[in-house]
DNA sequence: CTCTCGACTTGCGGTGATTACC
DNA sequence: GGTAATCACCGCAAGTCGAGAG
């Protein structure tokens, strides 16, 4: 991006140009066309509350910490010392342990899971035993990496375990989770050393570079099924068309979006017949989409749907034996075994690829990553052969090919969420946003001081930090003019940000998958005037922040705190205000339901900060308008009870009350009790209406899945007397088997 | 540096499963 | 007992961010 020397002058816009202004109008249109129906957040209007930044300041004394405290100790040893400034800010009181390692820096591990370890956890069971046992013994060298196995998945501690005392067989560790019938048993596991890999794999976030596992044995991927010709003609002009089944099968995809937004859309119009035609080649009957009637095809495939339901359920349930992998030895669930299936792209936004036609994914595109020793999978379909096997220990997939729609991108069949190595980075992340309340106090002295700063990089730095900060926003990095055109803090253009005299910027943009973020906020003086130097003669599509870009913004930030980059202040901001938020809302007594609306008036704040949206339901309309019909039938009922009410009192009898003779002698006492159930009832339908109506446009799971550590929550369930599973699903709790036997201090 | 690549995280919408509602 | 509203899970698009090539 913004190329250093340019600045002031709109004139070079080196990367302008790549951005390629058509794309930039378009952006424009869509913002009030396609989300009109999107609801802008407002979170100005909660401000305080809303951002988490204010709160945090107080922050200090909790430090304390209860038992856990040991995880942030975790010594800062990364960075270059001199830069880390480490301020001694508050202090030390935490005892700063370890000191221990020095190698891997970015472990922010925690030990203290280690001891006592196995309070509760649901699920675990037996697992967590061994383990338990298992893994203090082991100090394997050959762990050197990854910081304690504390945090090394289990799995891994066990392997290394036998591997160090060789006591055990080197041919087949035993599979610690249930085995799965088919597969397990063939599969037979070898440990292997686990050498670096030798390409030099990337990802060397300083514990990757180590192996992240060292026998991987799994069946490889399977394939959607062949197209099935069905043989339906088309309309060209009036006139059946038959269709070769390639022809088919791309016509059928085309069809069957009839009643979604894509197919009226001229970009996925165009790139879908520029593609078709390709099949049915230059000289076909066929010589404009608009004439085509699809209509046949369309009702086929409605046909087969009914048919398909009424068909009692027949899940092919196919392929169980796809489902998993051993990873040292342990068995684990893969995310989806099947690669993707030919379709016609279907991109967020104004994406200048919908609709083109994604190719379908052969063995031949495939590379399938295993242990060295293990068995290479058959190839499943007869003839054909995988494209590559490797062993790459340092990486985590299973199998990866080339993205026909973007060939810069690889996709990758992964373990699933509820894997150890999946709950090991995630409690790491979390550690390292944790890790970011120690720093975050210096790191907004240092920006506020550099709002002024004479260096414009140093400048828009700050700025950008504290923009990241405050509101959550994230990095932004460069992207291509074939791809939908959004932005985030760094990527930001002038027309996005405009001034409100005297301190107000009002933000308005399309962030992530389109979604748009709108919203106004008051900031420090000093932030107000640099984005109006930042925004001064340049025009609306240059960048805001020129001399700068997302891994710039990185690597400033890793001197303030080691490990530290942009996202970790989504998740900083996240966490810390679901656990302030629930400290502050929760009462003592009060039901479970209750509590629960405590939790998640949290979750919705913090999902408002982070911008998290859906698109309101298609009934939406119809289901409020119900509702207030209900209500108000309520309330009439209540005039009516209270009439009754009235005469009891004065002896008379009830009016046309519904049940004559039931109601006759219903004593006051009685009909006021009346009174206030319906009352009561009413008032929670009318709440129940209004949290409808504000959540209509909230996603709260985004924040739930990515954002806020779930040991908050289950230290929080812990502390109420509330049942997990009222608030994670059996997926979440499975994905967050790691965080079930917190303290129920926690605190974040 | 900048650009591309690689791998892993995040995020939405669709859809099937489940529960709520006549 | 059928249907509608809700929930949970899944699929895959779209970010982030580190590193190596040019």
């Amino acid at each position: 991006m913004g190329s250093t020397e340019a600045v002031s002058k709109p004139v070079m816009h080196d990367e302008d140009d790549d951005d390629n202004k058509p794309l930039v109008f378009k952006k424009s249109f869509v913002k009030d066309g396609d989300q009109s129906h999107r609801k802008p957040f407002d979170i100005n209007g909660d401000s305080e509350d809303g951002r988490p930044l204010r709160s945090i300041i107080s922050m200090t004394q909790e430090q304390e910490i209860n038992g856990n405290t040991t995880l942030d100790e975790s010594d800062d040893d990364e960075a270059p010392i001199s830069s880390r400034l480490q301020k001694k800010k508050h202090v030390s009181e935490k005892p700063k342990v370890s000191g221990k390692r020095l190698v891997e820096k970015d472990s922010y591990e925690d030990q203290s899971s280690m001891k006592k370890h196995k309070a509760s956890s649901s699920t675990a069971k037996q697992d967590s035993m061994n383990l338990g046992e298992k893994r203090k013994a082991v100090v394997s060298p050959n762990d050197t990496d990854d910081e304690d196995d504390d945090d090394v998945p289990i799995a891994k501690r066990i392997k290394a375990d036998s591997s160090s005392n060789n006591k055990t067989p080197p041919t087949k560790p035993k599979v610690t989770k249930q085995s799965s019938t088919a597969s397990s048993k063939k599969l037979k596991v070898t440990r292997v050393a686990s050498p670096p890999p030798k390409k030099r794999s990337k990802r060397s976030r300083k514990d990757s570079e180590y192996a992240q596992w060292t026998t991987l044995v799994h069946n490889g991927v399977t394939f959607p099924p062949t197209y099935q010709p069905h043989g339906t003609k088309i309309f060209y002009k009036g006139k059946p068309v038959s269709l070769s089944p390639e022809q088919e099968e791309v016509a059928t995809m085309f069809a069957v979006m009839r009643e979604t937004d894509y197919y009226n859309k001229p970009i996925f119009r165009k790139n879908f017949w520029n593609d078709w035609r390709k099949l049915l080649g230059k000289k076909h009957v066929i010589q404009k989409l608009d004439d085509c009637d699809f209509t046949p095809i369309y009702e086929w495939h409605l046909e087969k749907k009914q048919k398909n339901k009424d068909s009692k359920e027949k899940k092919p349930e196919q392929g169980e034996k796809y489902m998993w992998a051993i990873v040292d030895g342990v068995k684990e669930k893969i995310g989806n075994s099947m690669v993707e299936p030919p379709g016609l792209f279907r991109g967020r936004g104004e994406h200048p690829k919908m609709g083109k036609f994604k190719r379908r994914i052969h063995p031949h595109d495939v590379t399938l990553n295993i242990g060295k020793d293990a068995p290479i999978p058959e190839c499943p379909i007869p003839g054909e052969r995988w494209k590559e096997i490797k062993h790459d220990n340092t990486v985590i997939w299973i199998a990866s090919w080339n993205d026909p729609i973007n060939p810069k991108r690889d996709k990758y069949i992964n373990l699933g969420d509820s894997s150890s190595q999946k709950g090991q980075s995630d409690k790491k992340k979390y550690e390292k946003a944790r890790k970011l309340k120690d720093h975050i106090e210096s790191i907004r002295e240092t920006y506020t001081k550099n709002f002024t700063s004479k260096d414009v990089s140093k400048r828009q730095i700050a700025v950008a930090t504290y923009l990241i900060d405050k509101l959550a926003l994230r990095a932004g990095n460069d992207k291509d003019d074939d791809e939908a055109d959004t932005v985030g803090c760094c990527t930001l253009k002038v027309d996005n940000v405009e001034c409100i005299h005297p301190n107000q910027l009002k933000f308005d943009f399309l962030g992530k998958d389109s979604i748009r973020y709108e919203n106004t906020v008051e900031v420090e003086s000093p932030v107000y005037k640099a984005i109006g130097q930042f925004k001064a003669g340049k025009s609306n599509s240059d960048d805001l922040f020129d001399e700068i870009d997302a891994s710039k913004l990185n690597d400033h930030l890793k001197e303030l705190m080691p490990g530290l980059t942009a996202k970790v202040f989504r998740t900083y901001n996240a966490s810390i205000t679901l656990d302030k938020t629930l400290r502050r809302e929760t009462k003592d007594g009060g039901d479970v339901n209750q509590k629960k609306v405590v939790y998640d008036q949290a979750n919705k704040e913090v999902a408002i900060i982070c911008n998290h949206q859906r698109t309101v339901s298609k009934s939406h309309g119809a289901q409020v308008k119900k509702l207030k019909d209900k209500i108000d039938e309520l309330k009439e009922g209540l005039k009516q009870l209270r009439t009754n009410l009235k005469r009891a009192k004065k002896g008379e009898a009830p009016l046309e009350g519904s049940d004559g003779k039931k109601t006759r002698n219903i004593t006051p006492e009685a009909w006021e009790k009346k009174i206030a159930q319906q009352k009561m009832k009413a008032e929670k339908m009318e709440r129940d209406m209004q949290t409808k109506e504000d959540l209509k446009t909230v996603a709260l799971g985004t924040s739930k899945i990515n954002y806020m550590d779930p040991r908050i929550t289950v230290a929080w369930c812990k502390r109420n007397e509330v049942p997990i599973e009222k608030m994670f699903t059996k997926a979440l709790r499975e994905k967050f088997t790691w965080a079930m036997d917190v303290e129920p201090d926690f605190r974040f």
